[in-house]
DNA sequence: AGCACGCCGACT
DNA sequence: GTCGGCGTGCTC
């Protein structure tokens, strides 16, 4: 008999898989890949997963041990997604024992795979409705949920029950036992019908419709580019109703499922019947149930958010991707992939399309149209009466300002509040005031862990660092001149919501930014409030922008446009740009067209002439050829080697490594910038750099990046400090 | 990541 | 004498 080799993947993070043997005495034909086994590693037991079977291994007899116990008769991940992981692993030059973890759910990451649960349904058995109401009616409350089964002609769920005051739970128990009702499971196979009988695609529609189903190849990326109310929910309806025709699976990805209320609330009220859901504010017992139904095929329909992308599916036939463009499908610690990019990678190797949409798709997709590895399609058109609104830029030079607030600002909010209307001022910084300052010397307010300047938070008389999260007590002399002269400079929500309650102190004015919803509930209460109507005023960061519809406001304020269009990260315009197309689309009225007011130094810009036009297409262009003409690569082929340690020199040790490193490679496409200080700081102490590589070409980077990686893996400096790679970088600073 | 091994300073 | 500081190395 010959002998043979497990390859397992164990959740450490050292890159590599682990050669183990079969328990003894067991058959090469009971192991598979994709089953998990127990293995003794180290000191330590670790549950991992079986990602090959070989015959050759390049460890000696007495480095082997064998496999404790395995878990599973029946692998839970296919070859598939097997690839996938081990792709993503290589792509993101991650650990791939730590992929093939990320990607099950907690409960499944030890002990015995769970059984599958379905909804119980509950009726009214023959017995049940036959027995006498004298003998019933001795227990009342059993008698009472007769009445109540009676009323209904289906099966119920326990949602029949929940309204009920007492515990239901004993006398249906009780009813149970007798026979009077009796048990079915909701029917897994039952297919949803989510067609709504008076649909009429409109010309758009049917031609994006018609390109994805009557797509010649399998594999297709399609990137819908639809302005906000032109019909894209309806679109991704008829295909998703088209692939569950064909017995298909669907694959739902959104940013994130609490911020667009309404897409998620739509289907579920259209897709209800086998769609399982899977996002991070669900309990592990709930995301293990969802993943399993994924697996086994009893769920035709997974809608959920980035961490949903790895989610094994028996027969998956069609990837949906909304909102393509944010930044909430990338990871941002640990294991830094992009949902988008993978999910792309899945339909790729699966064969099937995918259609990721988004009314300001991304740069990088834009970019991918421009080399035809996406193919656009358009709506153009609005389906309902919703107006567009009108832009006008405030020119802020020469003016007095109250509280950032420009006279003409002030006039138009005095408006709407003398019409009862609403008002949303996007303000973007959160806090108080973004600096603080000395009147004697010019002393800034500085984060001593990572030289920041510190945000005021007046309210706890604190400063805080927003980039590592350092919180210092406000002074109130200066640190360097001992003078009471500080003061703060720039405005935050803060202080704009206390100014604008000194200056309509009859109006509601709410603030939405991290500090004011950390609360659960506290985004929902403002949302309830503004559907109420009545005038009011909405201070807040982007997280307004995101997902909600504000059908009362009339007026959208942008306090300070010269922060996006000048910031050091060059992404922040493209970022304002798709806030200011979204905030044009989600306010207003269907009768009344909103007004947005842009408040800049800098009126004559040229990306903001764009953007009053409402052309994203056009400002997106645009900034793709200004890079292009600076010479500068296109986003999807750089890199951000990211560092951080303590200790300065081990860092610097490190870079200087890294440079020889960079220049042994010796690969001309591949250009290193850098090192860059870093002021985003994670965890106390810690310094940061960041160095960027750009290349000329997509494959060169990733070919580039394993010599790295494998250079660095040998480097003595390297184990001083901690580092990563980020292949779409987001951010420099 | 854990976890142990190992080699130097301040203590009953 | 030894308790414990964290540098270094390893996990099939």
């Amino acid at each position: 008999m010959q002998p043979f080799y497990l390859k397992i993947a164990i959740d450490t993070p050292v890159n590599r898989l682990f050669d183990y043997l079969p328990i003894k005495q067991t058959e090469r034909q009971s192991y598979a890949p994709g089953q998990r086994v127990i293995a003794v590693f180290g000191r330590t037991q670790k549950t991992g997963i079986i990602v090959d079977i070989t015959n050759r291994t390049e460890l000696s007899a007495k480095q082997l041990k064998p496999v404790k116990e395995r878990l599973d008769n029946e692998p839970i991940l296919s070859s598939d997604d097997i690839k996938l992981l081990t792709w993503a692993a290589h792509y993101y030059h991650q650990p791939i024992g730590e992929v093939f973890a990320q990607a099950l759910p907690k409960k499944l990451r030890s002990g015995a795979l769970p059984e599958e649960s379905f909804e119980k349904l509950y009726s009214l058995s023959p017995a049940g409705k036959d027995v006498e109401n004298s003998v019933i009616q001795r227990a009342p409350r059993q008698a009472a949920l007769r009445q109540l089964m009676t009323t209904q002609t289906n099966p119920n769920n326990e949602s029949l029950f929940t309204e009920l005051e007492w515990d239901w739970k004993t006398p249906l128990k009780n009813m149970i036992e007798k026979g009077w009702v009796s048990i079915t499971q909701s029917d897994a196979e039952q297919a949803a019908d989510i067609i709504p009988p008076d649909f009429q695609p409109n010309k758009a529609q049917q031609t994006a419709i018609d390109a994805v189903l009557k797509n010649p190849k399998g594999f297709n990326a399609f990137l819908l580019d639809g302005v906000t109310g032109s019909g894209k929910t309806e679109v991704y309806l008829q295909l998703i109703n088209h692939a569950l025709s064909l017995g298909k699976q669907v694959m739902v990805l959104l940013p994130e499922i609490n911020l667009t209320p309404q897409l998620a609330q739509r289907f579920r009220q259209r897709l209800a019947t086998t769609m399982a859901i899977y996002h991070s504010s669900l309990s592990d017992t709930q995301r293990a149930q969802s993943w399993i139904k994924c697996r086994s095929g009893s769920a035709h329909i997974l809608l959920g958010t980035r961490s949903s992308v790895f989610t094994p599916m028996k027969n998956l036939g069609l990837i949906i991707l909304d909102e393509e463009h944010d930044t909430s499908f990338k990871q941002q610690e640990g294991f830094r992939y992009s949902a988008r990019d993978v999910a792309v990678m899945r339909a790729r190797n699966m064969d099937i399309p995918i259609v990721m949409g988004s009314a300001t798709p991304s740069l990088e997709s834009l970019y991918n149209v421009q080399q035809s590895r996406f193919h656009r399609l358009s709506l153009p058109e609005r389906t309902g009466q919703a107006k567009a609104p009108t832009f006008r830029i405030i020119d802020c030079r020469n003016q007095t300002l109250n509280n950032q607030l420009s006279p003409a600002l002030i006039k138009a909010i005095d408006v709407c509040i003398a019409r009862d209307e609403q008002i949303i001022l996007f303000v973007n910084r959160r806090g108080f005031a973004p600096v603080l300052m000395c009147h004697g010397c010019g002393w800034i307010a500085q984060c001593k862990r990572c030289d920041s300047k510190l945000v005021i938070h007046q309210k706890l008389r604190q400063l805080k660092c927003h980039h590592c999260g350092a919180e210092h007590q406000q002074p109130t002399h200066c640190p360097s001149c001992q003078q009471a002269e500080l003061f703060p400079l720039g405005s935050g929500t803060q202080r704009i919501e206390d100014a604008l309650r000194t200056m309509y102190p009859n109006v509601p004015i709410s603030r939405i930014d991290r500090d004011s919803t950390r609360r659960k509930d506290a985004m929902q209460t403002v949302i309830d409030k503004v559907h109420e109507g009545g005038a009011q005023i909405l201070v807040g960061t982007q997280m307004l922008a995101k997902g909600h519809h504000f059908p009362n406001v009339t007026l959208v304020g942008i306090v300070d446009m010269d922060a996006g269009l000048f910031s050091i990260d060059y992404r922040s315009s493209e970022r304002m740009a798709q806030l200011l197309i979204q905030v044009a689309g989600r306010a207003g009225r269907e009768n009344k067209a909103g007004k947005v007011l842009i408040q800049t130094y800098h009126p004559e810009h040229p990306l903001l002439q764009t953007l009053i036009q409402q052309d994203y297409a056009t400002f997106a262009k645009d900034a793709l050829d200004e890079r292009q003409q600076a010479g500068l690569p296109p986003y999807h082929h750089q890199a951000l080697l990211r560092v951080n340690a303590v200790d300065e020199s081990a860092i610097m040790r490190f870079l200087n490594d890294v440079k020889s490193a960079h220049t042994h490679i010796n690969n001309p496409r591949v250009s290193l910038l850098g090192p860059v200080p870093s002021p985003m700081l994670k965890r106390a102490g810690r310094l940061r750099y960041q160095v960027l590589f750009q290349t000329s070409e997509r494959k060169s980077r990733h070919q580039y990046l394993q010599h790295l990686t494998h250079h660095i893996g040998s480097m003595k400096s390297a184990r001083k400090v901690r580092w990563s790679i980020d292949v779409d970088p987001t951010d420099l600073y």
